[in-house]
DNA sequence: TCATTGATTTGCT
DNA sequence: GCAAATCAATGAT
């Protein structure tokens, strides 16, 4: 019996995700592909408190042609990160939290919904609201790029994991396509409809 | 300058 | 299940 894959809890596998971030060409793939990709990858934030990491467990792709991508009427002062080059960090404020989505390719990119904590996480990141506060994305972060800034992402540990996939949540236009997708099984998703315990019948 | 809107979260019924 | 909180971006006046 070979035991699973490693449980990634010390600050110094924090430390090896920090150090070895995915490159950029590996976001410049098709933002479908890139968001089922991500599910499984590690997360990582380095600021002047330390390290935190954790496993992405839940994503939504926002696409070309797609109401409700924010890049749908073109460039703005709000979206323009979604026009910079792919691992580009766009960060935005809604109601009262920021959201952080990675950039694909041109006016693309994938919200980064839920996180399971690995690391140096005190909050609870379920939500991408909530993952924000917990990793302190904020403002700030927004514009960076993933392969080199503040924020990272970097390999996962384990075989390409089971994923489910659904309808975005909480957004009003194009509401039916099948654009949201979670680790199945994962307690770590934000809202019932994919991953959890499963459904209760 | 004003009004509307929202890729959320929280609390109450 | 539903509404309120709360604020910056956006578009209209």
């Amino acid at each position: 019996m070979r035991p699973g894959p490693d449980p990634l809890g010390s600050p110094e596998d924090a430390d090896r995700a920090f150090r070895a971030p995915r490159p950029a060409a590996w976001y410049g793939r098709p933002t479908v592909v890139v968001a089922r990709e991500l599910l499984g990858q590690l997360l990582v934030r380095r600021d002047a408190g330390g390290l935190r990491l954790g496993r992405i467990v839940e994503t939504e792709a926002y696409v070309s042609g797609d109401r409700a991508n924010h890049a749908f009427l073109g460039p703005t002062a709000r979206n323009r990160s979604m026009f910079g080059p792919p691992g580009t960090l766009y960060v935005y404020r809604i109601h009262q939290v920021h959201c952080a989505n990675v950039v694909t390719g041109f006016g693309e990119a994938v919200l980064l919904r839920s996180l399971e904590p690995l690391y140096g996480i005190l909050e609870d990141p379920r939500g991408p609201g909530r993952l924000c506060r917990a990793l302190a994305i904020g403002r700030r972060d927004d514009g960076t790029s993933v392969v080199d800034g503040a924020v990272r992402i970097a390999r996962g540990p384990g075989p390409p994991p089971a994923i489910d996939r659904g309808v975005r949540v909480g957004i009003r236009r194009a509401r039916h396509l099948p654009l949201r997708f979670a680790l199945r099984g994962s307690p770590w998703v934000s809202r019932p409809g994919l991953g959890g315990r499963g459904r209760s019948r």
